[in-house]
DNA sequence: ATGGCTCTGTCACAGAGA
């Protein structure tokens, strides 16, 4: 019966489907999530900016579902998060060398008023071995503008991300770093390139930081779009910019060579983007046939 | 079919997102 049962788990773990999804709240969008799981089904969940506290999640609703609902938030800002049903284990909130945004530094005020940084480390990373993955969900730093603070803390923190994971790469074969990067990889992935000339989110800068990571060994598994020909996976809310499909694809999925041999399907769920108090980002999902 | 945004924290807006 345990060599049974043991060929019964196996065959389950063949097929896994993992999803990320920045939410924009995981408190204004839990009907809309708890909906999208009993649709998609995914396996492994990542999701960004839940926008509340750890002990704040409200993950009932997901683990009558039979998933482990792993928060790591901070409250008004930011936050990550893993919902897994093929385990949840070896926790790490956050990463060896993650910089906190140096807000003294950054407001340039002169040192004679000694202003204190405020020196926190955002949530923005989460790292959890589902099973046979081992899968960040990610929230890379937006970045605002080429002149603000925080792009040169956006970069930063890209680099000490990969120095990080760098180590893990050699680890774990089944590494899966999946989120919200604020990087559009190419211009292919911009609705407009030309109205991003002096945006951030496309800057040769940000775009090495993608290639270093995937000079790790890491593929970029792009999705197949349900409609026109671009798998975008953000649009603003702003002036019907989802239905005129003016969209970006910031959301990614980075998986190590032997996960990314194992993919059978890749999409963006843009359907989740729809009706009534959607987020302005739409989930992406990704078969594995382990 | 469309609209010119939506979230949080705190209570009429500010700040952020990308």
């Amino acid at each position: 019966m345990a060599d049974r049962a043991t060929a019964t788990a196996c065959a389950t773990l063949g097929r896994v489907r993992i999803a990320t999804w920045n939410v924009n709240s995981v408190t204004a969008r839990l009907p809309r999530l708890i909906e999208w799981l009993d649709l998609a089904q995914p396996d492994v969940l990542c999701l960004q900016e839940i926008k509340t506290t750890t002990a704040g999640f409200p993950s009932q609703g997901a683990e009558q579902r039979g998933y482990e609902v792993i928060p790591h938030g901070e409250g008004r800002w930011n936050g990550v998060a893993v919902l897994s049903r093929i385990g949840a284990d070896d926790v790490t909130y956050g990463f060896p060398g993650q910089p906190a945004f140096d807000a003294a530094a950054a407001e340039d005020v002169p040192t004679l008023l000694d202003v204190p940084s405020t020196g926190v480390v955002e949530a923005r990373a989460l790292g959890v071995t589902c099973g046979p993955l081992r899968v960040w969900s990610l929230y890379v730093p937006n970045g605002r503008s080429l002149d603000s603070p925080h792009f040169g803390y956006k970069l930063q923190w890209l680099q000490a991300f990969r120095d990080a994971i760098a180590d893990e790469a050699t680890r774990h074969p089944n590494l899966v770093l999946t989120g919200d990067f604020n990087i559009a990889p190419t211009d292919a992935d911009l609705w407009d390139p030309a109205l991003f000339r002096t945006s951030t989110h496309v800057t040769p800068e940000e775009r090495q930081a993608l290639a270093d990571l995937r000079a790790l060994g890491l593929h970029d598994v792009i999705p197949r779009p349900l409609k026109y020909d671009t798998p975008y996976t953000y649009w603003d809310y702003r002036a019907g910019m989802f239905h005129k499909n003016m969209g970006m694809r910031i959301d990614l999925v980075y998986a190590s060579d032997p996960v990314a041999k194992t993919v059978t399907d890749a999409y963006v769920d843009r359907d989740a983007r729809k009706g009534k108090g959607p987020s302005d980002h739409a989930p992406v999902v990704v078969d594995l046939d382990l």
